[in-house]
DNA sequence: TTCCCCCGTCGAAGCGCTTCGACGTCACGC
DNA sequence: GCGTGACGTCGAAGCGCTTCGACGGGGGAA
């Protein structure tokens, strides 16, 4: 293993000085550096994360919580773990994967061996019980979601309320008068996921501001159940003209299951969702929608992160604004003379 | 901070007796462990990852590379993931998750800073540019999937070979005579993917050797290009009662495009799958499946790295031998008079 | 009883890097 | 012309842990 000592040996110099070279920490004359430079690739020179860590007390890793829990949509969580590698990577870190099934033991573990400098947290419920931890630890980290008692944490996520109120907006502008809310599966709201809950409540409060009739109605996240949904909401909101999906697994099952009762899409009936972009384009009716940016929320998390490693305040709340994609599942309501 | 020596004077022995108990690399009485442990306990000591690993030159992280590309399944990269961590923690490793994104460089990096032990690597290709760095490098390593040369790496897969022939002699044994494979998009074989191809290879193998009529069909992962398959299949192969489908995304609209065309399932037509158990059982028509054992594979894929970590020999191959579901989507061939 | 060896523990020497204080040199201002 | 910084570099002191060699003591073999 070639070492610093190594390098500045080949290059006449002291270990510190290319220690400085390579960290710009004090200022090298240029044609040093230029002779350092040349050894470390000449030497083909890596310096020692564990030794670098020890000295430095900075291991340059961030710690990603996953969730594995039933009902959040897989294919966001991992474009979302891609993109905050991707941005980590930008700014020089590495990203270690923890798992949700872990919990409070392993946030703490990695924090207290200094196995990472900070953390990022997803799925966070209203009342995580990793929250007090968090608070305590005396590494940064950001949550992806906001819990009830956001204070003293730093979070960030799409606007879920603002997304709800979007969707209904659209619908009331294209004169439907009866929507209704096909939402995540039960135990999602159950165990008080905040995002599903903020959904609801922006839908709700549109939907009354916009003096509309309106329903929730959770659903499992399988074909059978959306097909339950739909012959209820045929059966207890017949003026039903507009629908709202806050469910991924259920999206296209739902649709069929409109068309099999009957209901085209848009014809007589418009939906729009809120989900990711790519499987809003690929149902067979496409659907207008309000996209989850989870490449952009890993990146802007990271960049929080680092400000905060670098000393920098940040805000508590990024709050990023819902944005709807019109697609071919929403048309003005038939007017039924 | 509180550090070994902390721990040490606390229990009134040495910090060298402190790491002994804690690695139990020398024998050390139980009168003292238990001191050491309640000492440890108390003043709630975690050893600093950078120091141990420096020390010890082992950082107990392992490097896990995820694929990124067009036409793979996400949610089995997912599940792979999560049990490697699962897996990884079980031997008191971390993981550290870098993307395909990085290339050999990424690879490079971690190896060389000793930033972890060892690596995993998923989506091999046939000919895949890391596996010289794999080979030369001076950490073990094991590959998801089987290169077109693995002589002197360490591989691990479900044997989609045996799993493209048990389709086929599943629908055999029931009849079936003229049998088409619904493949991968075509990008998937243009850059050589092992497993995929793998599949065509024991599909055809199986079918040729029970004289079989057969075809192949990559196919893009989209319902339009379900649809055309579909159409083409009808087409070309009018005889055509047993189809196995290798593309996650376009089983279900396959299935309801052959619908569309008359042909039910399994009336008309017996269909097999290779994918996710979970996607299997989520179909409109539960499809009889070899299922993609990706928690097995990833555990394993630990062990085999454990063992190497070790110091112990392990099989260059390992291959899962496939086990097929029965489900609703195969039945006997309806013979026509 | 004596010798030897093994058990349990200690002390010290690093692991490879960062960082702090120090020092010489040069340019600038007065 | 001399003080005064700023610049560029060096040496040494750790960072917290593991590990190697050593050593005292006790038990078994001879």
């Amino acid at each position: 293993m070639v070492k610093i000592t190594d390098v500045a040996r080949h290059a006449g110099v002291s270990p510190s000085t290319v220690s400085y070279a390579l960290s710009g920490k004090r200022p090298i004359s240029e044609e040093t550096r230029q002779r350092i430079e040349a050894s470390i690739r000449e030497l083909g020179y890596r310096p020692h994360a564990g030794a670098r860590a020890l000295a430095s007390s900075r291991s340059n890793v961030l710690a990603l919580v996953v969730p594995l829990r039933a009902g959040i949509h897989v294919p966001v969580v991992m474009q979302f773990a891609v993109s905050v590698v991707t941005a980590a990577r930008r700014h020089d870190h590495d990203v270690l994967l923890l798992t949700q099934e872990e919990g409070e033991e392993g946030l703490r573990r990695v924090a207290d061996t200094a196995l990472v400098d900070a953390l990022i947290v997803m799925d966070v419920q209203l009342h995580d019980p990793r929250l007090p931890l968090l608070r305590a630890l005396d590494r940064p980290s950001v949550l992806i979601g906001f819990p009830a008692g956001p204070a003293g944490l730093t979070c960030i996520d799409l606007d879920f309320k603002a997304a709800g109120e979007l969707c209904v907006e659209r619908l009331a502008r294209l004169g439907h008068r009866v929507v209704a809310l096909v939402g995540s599966p039960p135990e999602v709201y159950v165990r008080g996921t905040a995002f599903a809950q903020r959904v609801v409540e922006g839908f709700t409060a549109a939907a009354d501001r916009g003096g509309l009739a309106s329903s929730v109605h959770p659903c499992e996240a399988s074909p059978a159940a959306a097909r339950r949904v739909a012959e209820q909401l045929l059966r207890e909101q017949p003026a039903l003209t507009g629908v709202v999906v806050h469910n991924e697994p259920v999206l296209e099952p739902l649709i069929d299951a409109f068309g099999q009762l009957g209901l085209r899409v848009p014809v007589d009936l418009s939906v729009t969702a809120i989900c990711p972009d790519e499987l809003a384009e690929n149902v067979r009716v496409p659907v207008t929608s309000v996209a989850i940016p989870s490449t952009e929320v890993g990146a802007r998390a990271v960049e929080l992160l680092m400000k905060k490693l670098g000393g920098t305040d940040v805000p508590e709340a990024t709050l990023l604004a819902p944005r709807l994609t019109e697609r071919a599942s929403t048309a003005p309501r038939t007017l039924t003379p």
